[in-house]
DNA sequence: TTTTTTGCAAAGATTTTGCACCTTA
DNA sequence: TAAGGTGCAAAATCTTTGCAAAAAA
């Protein structure tokens, strides 16, 4: 199963660049810490902040320091929110902490996937360089039907 | 002042194509909701909704109102959600009611402005039509740092 | 031991809901 | 006048905060 070894060496080498992350920032490493974004990087989608709180609460974690470290994350550009169906804001990794990705959505079943293509910053730097604008990252989303709710009636 | 009244008829444009999407799903044309649409398309940002609340206080709307029509909106796909800086969710609307657009946003001062370039639909054919995703809508966001954020010291 | 972080519990915001009354078509 | 929409007020959720106790460095 060199796969699953694959995941796990992955998975502590993020580890360690939080850990680094957070001791050159003179911030501690506590196991609440770990945990959350053991969740986050270990989930497939994005987290909106009270499930994610749902899910640590088997681990005992207290739903204000979850609320705390996602916006010390945030502020450490560690995660990013990211607008899911019907409004919802939800927080996932960001790059080096997980791959460059943009996501497409189903308007219809409102499933969400990862489109690892992009090509796009070359229009950015055409429209931003003339107003002097320094792109530092972007997120594209594309909405749409999935050959799913292509097939079934829709509604 | 030629411009203020294209403005106008624009408005009054945008505001008949409201009523008749009303009309056509069955729905009633009432005084709060064509209100909330003024609001929203006069604005020249997203609005959260307790910022659309308390904007329309004044004219005497109930918060359950306001947000039951922004859902009714939503779901017309009058206008969309968006996110803001700092996780906030705002409201806009789109096409045909808006003109297509991207939105730049500065990360240190988080001043938001608009991007009516877009040539990544090709970009977005190519990479979704192998996988029997049928695109529908796009947004695309750029976080960067705007010039007066460049030669301000930074923080 | 010093400084940071967490848990707890209460306060503060935001969002949703049921129902009576009012409006639109 | 029939169906849909709004206001009101309470309930349910979500988010923030102050402070004492616990943990990291």
């Amino acid at each position: 199963m060199s796969s699953v070894n694959e995941a796990k060496v992955r998975q502590e080498g993020l580890e360690a660049m939080l850990i680094h992350r957070l001791r050159e920032g003179g911030l501690r490493v506590t196991p609440e810490r770990l945990t959350i974004f053991r969740e986050l990087s270990q989930t497939r989608h994005p987290l909106p902040k009270p499930e994610l709180v749902e899910r640590l609460k088997s681990a005992g974690i207290n739903q204000a320091t979850v609320y705390r470290v996602l916006d010390l994350f945030t502020a450490l550009k560690i995660v990013q929110a990211v607008l899911l169906p019907h409004g919802v804001v939800g927080y996932e990794p960001v790059p080096p902490f997980r791959d460059h990705h943009h996501h497409i959505v189903c308007a219809s079943c409102g499933t969400m996937a990862d489109l690892y293509e992009c090509d796009i910053d070359q229009v950015i730097q055409h429209d931003l360089q003339p107003i002097g604008f320094i792109p530092i990252s972007h997120a594209l989303e594309v909405v749409g039907l999935c050959r799913a709710c292509q097939s079934s009636a829709s509604h």
